[in-house]
DNA sequence: GTGAAAGCGCTAACAG
DNA sequence: CTGTTAGCGCTTTCAC
């Protein structure tokens, strides 16, 4: 009998030992499929990311994770390889399983997937960027604003000829408002970014140094080089250290995201962290909380969360004074 | 009706049409939860890994992913953490979706878990490793065999005074295994390792770096140092070559893993591949093939693939010639 | 407190 | 080729 695995309903010991008695001899797993039908409730979270060989999606996917612990719902992961179609697609499929929630990355989706989105009668939350209009909730951080961040620390050290160094990827939406952040941030102060560089494919990290010496070939008169990761800012920095360049004195370097890594560099990387298992964790939360609410509650104004990223200055962006 | 929308079965091309035309103006998404509880088939397999911190094991998943491209099924996560009871958890939830097949890391479970493998009547791929009894199909590596490689590798290279350093993890049983394999093949050359050390939390990185110096200050005639992955051997090489040590003349160095980071590093640490993305795909092929066949077909032996991990030297291991 | 019965939204099988 | 119908294994509700 159901009330009893479900421990709910009133339901004699006696009865109740019975049964669970029975139930694990015979090696019953109750049918969840079956279960969800009859309810109209499942207890699973869509999560959709770009990405899994960047670090930063595991590691929001661990906040997520932590998040539902001990509650009864459970993630399940889609990805879309930054490719819009492959978005709709996997969101489509995910919806059919009529999940409590979804949490996806990014506020840029396809005409269809925001139409899916808002007709789904499910809590949204769209994370990482909250640069842009989102469906329902959002948590993340201002990439935007963090690229002014950088511009600001940047000239405040006294660099003044900057080169930028990126993926080469149109539709990473949040590597691209972060370039525009940092571009805007200087011409506010009549300075042009001198050089930009942007690869594809291959190990970061050789990249990395690939590009710095490429770049500082073509302009030997860089006195900052911008990464939109750590890696490639790792890369760099290894491929700096090696040529006895003066850092943060001649060269100033910095990237994007607090990873792990940095602490481990023969120099500590300035970078800014990208917030990513607080993200997780918030989204996940937002879920929790809304799908906790009774069918016919009004939700209220969805939760807008916008987390402030501190720049790390490491050992490589204080030209002026040093500590 | 039903049969258009899974184009199957015969109609006529007029009504698909009309069908097809009502769906999309409707906004129509398919219940899976009742579809799969009425044809008694789930598009959805169970992949269970201890974690999504370590770049492993999210690259396998993209392995499983890719495989499953262009294919009805459907990779849902679990982490484990790497504890057992929660593998157990996680395993039952799962299976209470009855999904098609199931990939899961390792070869040592709870009795409880095997007992659920055992009875679920799907098919179930372990994978990572092959030191041991699977339950039904395997894929992965010996990593005692892969610690054996490597001490043989050591040994021709001339280096006979060997530290060793890890996580301290004991239900981490792939690097049990290697460090077991490496003591194996040291032992029956009569050599023994001389230092060992392990670490727990903390930056993979900036850990090899302390855990080399504090080992080297201990015993300061050592000659080659193994770490049981790629990201603490990093550390190591970068503090060694800080101190002016010579690589490897004076010191050799191996990781394990053949991580993408080492393409950058100032000198190429040796490693092993771990064949992870294979691993993967083979896996998710296993599953594919086997839910092909009829419900009552004989699946015959259960695939047991063990793939060859290569010895890449790098620049770290070759003692006696170059290149 | 307990048993019985009516669906949940589909698929599969069958009758027209 | 097309319309109809009986479940899938649960949850929920309603009698007892």
């Amino acid at each position: 009998m159901s009330r009893v695995l479900r421990n709910r309903g009133d339901v004699s010991a006696t009865t109740r030992e019975r049964v669970l008695q029975a139930a694990k001899t015979l090696g019953y797993v109750p049918n969840q499929i079956a279960g969800s039908l009859a309810s109209q409730r499942v207890n699973l979270v869509a999560v959709i990311i770009p990405s899994l060989s960047n670090m930063v999606f595991p590691e929001v996917l661990t906040g997520i994770n932590q998040a539902f612990e001990d509650t009864p719902l459970q993630p399940v992961v889609g990805v879309t390889d930054y490719m819009p179609e492959k978005e709709e697609q996997v969101l489509y499929e995910m919806l059919s399983w009529r999940p409590s929630g979804v949490i996806i990355a990014g506020l840029e989706h396809s005409d269809a997937t925001r139409a899916m989105l808002q007709n789904a009668g499910i809590p949204v939350v769209e994370i990482m960027d909250t640069d842009g209009n989102p469906v329902d909730a959002m948590v993340g951080i201002s990439h935007r604003r963090a690229g002014r961040m950088m511009a600001a620390a940047i000239l405040k050290e006294g660099y003044t000829r900057i080169g930028f160094m990126g993926t080469k990827m149109p539709l990473d939406h949040r590597a691209r408002k972060r370039f525009e952040g940092l571009t805007e941030g200087l011409t506010k102060e009549g300075i042009e970014i001198e050089a930009r560089d942007f690869y594809s494919g291959g190990s970061a990290l050789a990249k990395g140094r690939e590009m710095t010496q490429s770049m500082l070939e073509r302009a030997p008169d860089l006195d900052f080089l911008y990464y939109s990761n750590d890696m490639i800012g790792a890369g760099g920095l290894l491929y700096l250290l090696d040529q006895g360049v003066d850092i943060p004195g001649q060269i100033g370097l910095a990237g994007f995201n607090g990873v792990e890594l940095l602490q481990g560099l023969p120099r500590k990387l300035a970078t800014m962290d990208a917030c990513r298992s607080e993200i997780g964790a918030a989204a996940a939360q937002i879920i929790l909380e809304r799908s906790a609410l009774p069918e016919d509650a009004d939700p209220g104004e969805p939760a807008r969360i916008t987390l402030t990223p501190k720049i790390s200055y490491g050992e490589t962006l204080r030209r002026n004074q040093r500590g």
